[in-house]
DNA sequence: CATATTTGACCTCT
DNA sequence: AGAGGTCAAATATG
């Protein structure tokens, strides 16, 4: 715990408590998988997604615990070398090797407030922060890269050095809520399969679920996938992916992974809670029109976590292996869209944001069952 | 029709 | 001047 100091214990005590609270849910997932299905009391299903939904709580709280204290140090915790990379993509010669670059505050990032010019200037002190999503190969990669929040994509570029372009994303809430957060998502150059994702900014949106780790920079829900189906999505199955992300500091990694060693979800009855076997997905993104349904947001629950660094899979929602000519739909936009908050027209139900610190509760855990 | 995405133009920084 | 980041009009989509 080099790095970990006396402020952090705390918070490493609350991660540690919340994975363990995690872990003994996943116990109890497991023997609800393990359990022949029984017309009981109340249904497996129902069981299951609330097991599911608590256990993607605490994975998610925990995590946003390490990147909120992450954050908090970011230049003086994240290490520049094999975590976190906070890179420069792009500019000028370099590679997307992830040797690093000055902490933010090299990119010409600015911060633009919403249409006014005059204001413009260098966003250098905002946080950022670095995730490498991995998918597999085939794997439709929209879903990936929904962290649980809602970005519109604002722009595209094409980088320097790199092959791919990069996609520039906003919180949809920033117009509603004057959340400034954003991302952007570039596929690595080396393995197309892999997606830089680098988060800008804290959000102040409500949408982490607006309890007392609000400010969670960098949710991203994580499920669970058991081991053996993670295995049968093998090549070519649609909805596979995993996302790697670079954890910044080691003890509170350490604490992930010792804790993913212990969580072992192996299940042979394929995790079916749901489903309707026609989502697919994509436009590319869910409109806020196409989440009133369920399977719009219906994720699977496909997460490991790996050693190395730190795999997640992530909630996925899917979209199509995109690409219509243009080079843009490299990456979609999570969730839900702008105007679910906009122009007055408040869709009602915002059933389908599941967040990293709180779930409606209505929303439905929906499973992909691969089968369509 | 309302909203999201695309994409060229523009702005800022190096 | 060139690169990255953002804006905003045009276009696509449901």
């Amino acid at each position: 715990m080099e790095n970990y100091g006396a402020d952090n214990n705390g918070e490493l005590n609350r991660i540690i408590s919340e994975l363990t609270q995690g872990r003994d849910l996943v116990h109890q997932l497991q023997l609800q998988l393990n359990a022949p299905y029984s017309s009981s009391s109340s249904s497996p299903e129902t069981t299951r997604d609330f097991l599911l939904h608590n256990i993607q709580s605490k994975f998610d709280k925990a995590l946003s615990l390490l990147q909120y204290s992450t954050e908090d140090t970011c230049n003086s915790l994240l290490p520049l070398s094999n975590s976190v990379p906070i890179y420069n993509f792009g500019r000028s010669e370099s590679p997307p090797s992830f040797t690093a670059s000055p902490p933010h505050s090299e990119d010409s990032d600015r911060d633009l407030e919403p249409k006014d010019p005059t204001t413009r200037k260098r966003k250098s002190s905002t946080p950022r922060w670095t995730k490498r999503v991995q998918l597999c190969p085939g794997a439709p990669i929209e879903g990936t890269l929904d962290d649980g929040f809602s970005w519109r994509k604002y722009g595209q570029k094409d980088i320097l050095g790199a092959k791919y372009p990069r996609g520039y994303y906003r919180c949809t809430l920033r117009h509603v809520q004057g959340c400034l957060a954003t991302k952007q998502v570039q596929r690595a150059d080396e393995d197309p399969t892999i997606f830089e994702v680098t988060y800008r900014g804290r959000h102040t949106c409500n949408q982490g679920g607006g309890n007392a780790n609000n400010n969670v920079m960098n949710p991203a829900p994580l499920t669970i996938i058991p081991q053996n189906q993670e295995q049968n999505l093998g090549a070519g199955s649609r909805n596979e992916h995993q996302q790697i992300v670079s954890v910044p500091q080691q003890n509170p990694q350490e604490i992930l992974l010792n804790f993913q060693r212990n969580l072992n979800i192996s299940n042979d009855n394929n995790f079916n809670f749901n489903t309707d076997p026609n989502n697919v997905p994509f436009s590319t993104f869910a409109s806020s029109s196409d989440i009133k349904s369920d399977q719009d947001y219906s994720f699977v629950p496909n997460s490991i976590i790996q050693s190395d660094n730190f795999v997640e899979n992530f909630s996925q929602s899917y979209m199509s292996a995109g690409t219509s000519g243009s080079s843009s739909n490299y990456f979609g936009m999570s969730s839900n869209s702008e105007m679910n908050n906009f122009g007055g027209k408040q869709n009602g139900s915002n059933d389908y944001q599941f967040n990293s610190m709180g779930y409606e509760s209505n929303f439905p855990f929906d499973y992909q069952g691969f089968s369509s």
